[in-house]
RNA sequence: GCGGGUGUAGUUCAAUGGUAGAACAUCAGCCUUCCAAGCUGAAUACGUGAGUUCGAUUCUCAUCACCCGCUCCA
């Protein structure tokens, strides 16, 4: 069986689990709409993140920040600096590059040592690479445009005019809203170090050029936890979320040959960071970043504490010390992370016969990530009436569907492929011994039970 | 934003300088007692705008969108 991006990107659109955006006035690039499926799949996601991470852990707590703050923040985080992209195009061959790399590439090359390219703002990176024989990799010209800006965060305004005082941002990231809530959070729950505040929510990033089906877009949502822990307990820490998030996803059933760890190198890490890696899966298009998990130290809390002229240090009654806690980052994209979750489940089964070979497209989610989790399918429509109670009473616990249109082995199939774990079948024996046939989506095998047992049935497959 | 490609029903494909066909999917009816059956019928498309022309889905230009590369990393 071949796994395309092409055959999921089908099934979702085809289905109802996501749609182009904007579609009926020609599309908008890189933005998708989650459809009924979609959504559920999604909100399923979400619920098992939030029930592992928050409810169930002695550790962590939910947290649900603004997404347009003060644009100090920004400032702070290093994000309107970091986040501006210097480009720049080669007249010559049209190629694009960033100002910054090019200089740094050359300074590597030649082993040139004392030039701070980050400290080079853009006239200066300009006349440097007007005043250096840098040229082109690509075709080896020199003659470069103007840099040009391309901040990856979106801006807006707040209040009627458009005035560049009053510009905020959109957040590119959800993490600064923890940051800035650490003492609100600490106080009011009481919790000592160490601990994390969890928060799932929506972000912004003004891409160039993102793609991949919803595995880059410029609106997505992210799951992160920031972890606050006492300054030496931090890789200590930093290996027990790695662990703890790859077992989440494993015990979701994803393929342990689709996962693997990738520690960043040296050259790799971001400026605030001690230790990066980030949990990658093997998406149909190669491997690709999930789940970055980072080793954040005290940037944050410190530069939030000379920016805010508030102190975010933490008082440790026990061992009567003062800190400022370092901060390990699980941080996962809700959006790639559904991607995964489709890519792995996908399967195709051939169950033709010699005549006529037929292919059963099946998608095996976890029954907890099932946007369906039962669907009721009387035997012929004569017994359709008779489904109306049942109907009635599960959807009060989950996600039903119901289906009277066509053979039963059809409704079987397309329930299959939205990767519905149970489906239950009503048939003229139900009339007299009121059970049901339950069959399974993955084994195939039929089993049968009382109506009244199968609210419990179904809950106790879907727990996670 | 730059280079290359593409634009016809929901999907996959046709045909044509005189306003478009099929298959699958969908819906309705008949039939059908557990894994894509059958029959009958229905709905649905030339991305948008301008030009050439008696007439454009077809030719030209523009525009928009999508795909592949450059880029990026949740």
């Amino acid at each position: 069986m071949e796994k395309t991006l092409e055959k999921i990107v089908a099934l979702c659109k085809g289905r109802g689990f996501v749609f182009p955006g904007s579609e009926i006035y020609g599309g908008m690039a890189n933005t998708w709409d989650y459809g009924p499926l979609g959504v559920e799949l999604k909100n399923n996601v979400k619920k098992a993140w939030w029930k592992r991470f928050v409810q169930e852990s002695p550790y962590n707590v939910g947290l649900d920040s603004a997404i347009l703050v003060n644009p100090n923040i920004w400032v702070a985080s290093g994000h309107v600096a970091s986040f501006t992209d210097p480009m720049m195009d080669c007249k010559e061959c049209k190629e694009r590059f960033r100002a910054d790399k090019l200089i740094e590439e050359y300074l590597f090359e030649n082993k040139i040592e004392g030039v701070a390219v980050d400290a080079m703002d853009f006239n200066t990176m300009k006349k440097y690479i007007d005043d250096t024989p840098i040229d082109c990799p690509t075709c080896g010209k020199h003659n470069f445009t103007e840099i040009r800006k391309f901040n990856m965060m979106f801006k807006t305004t707040v209040g009627v005019t458009e005035d560049p005082k009053n510009t905020v941002y959109l957040r590119p990231e959800t993490a600064q809203g923890i940051f800035v809530n650490f003492k609100n959070v600490q106080r009011t729950t009481r919790k000592k170090m160490p601990f994390g505040i969890g928060q799932i929510g929506k972000s912004f990033r003004n891409e160039i050029t993102p793609g991949k089906f919803i595995f880059r877009t410029l609106e997505f949502e992210q799951m992160e936890l920031q972890f606050f822990c006492q300054p030496g307990s931090d890789l200590e820490w930093y290996n027990y979320w790695k662990n703890f998030c790859m077992d989440w996803i494993r015990q979701l059933g994803v393929a342990p040959d689709n996962l693997r760890f990738r520690d960043h190198s040296a050259e790799e890490l971001s400026f605030y960071s001690k230790a990066t890696c980030d949990i990658e899966f093997m998406y149909p298009f190669g491997w690709g970043e999930l789940w970055g998990i980072a080793d954040r130290t005290d940037y944050d809390l410190k530069q939030h504490m000379e920016h805010s002229n508030e102190d975010l240090n933490y008082f440790d009654q026990e061992k009567n010390e003062k800190y400022i806690p370092y901060v390990i980052e699980p941080s996962v994209g809700v959006d790639r992370m559904l991607l995964m979750f489709l890519c792995d489940a996908y399967d195709e089964e051939e169950v033709g016969t010699e005549e006529k070979s037929d292919v059963r497209t099946v998608m095996r989610l976890h029954p907890a990530l099932a946007p369906i989790k039962a669907a009721i399918l009387p035997l012929s429509k004569k017994l359709s009436e008779n489904c109306d109670s049942i109907y009635q009473k599960l959807s009060k616990h989950f996600m039903c569907d119901f289906d009277d249109a066509g053979s039963i082995g059809k409704r079987y199939r397309r329930q299959d492929e939205i990767g519905t774990p149970f489906c239950i079948t009503y048939d003229f024996e139900s009339v007299e011994d009121g059970s049901v046939t339950v069959r399974h989506r993955d084994s195939m095998e039929q089993e049968r039970v009382k109506i009244e047992e199968l609210v419990g049935y179904v809950n106790n497959r879907i727990m996670f």
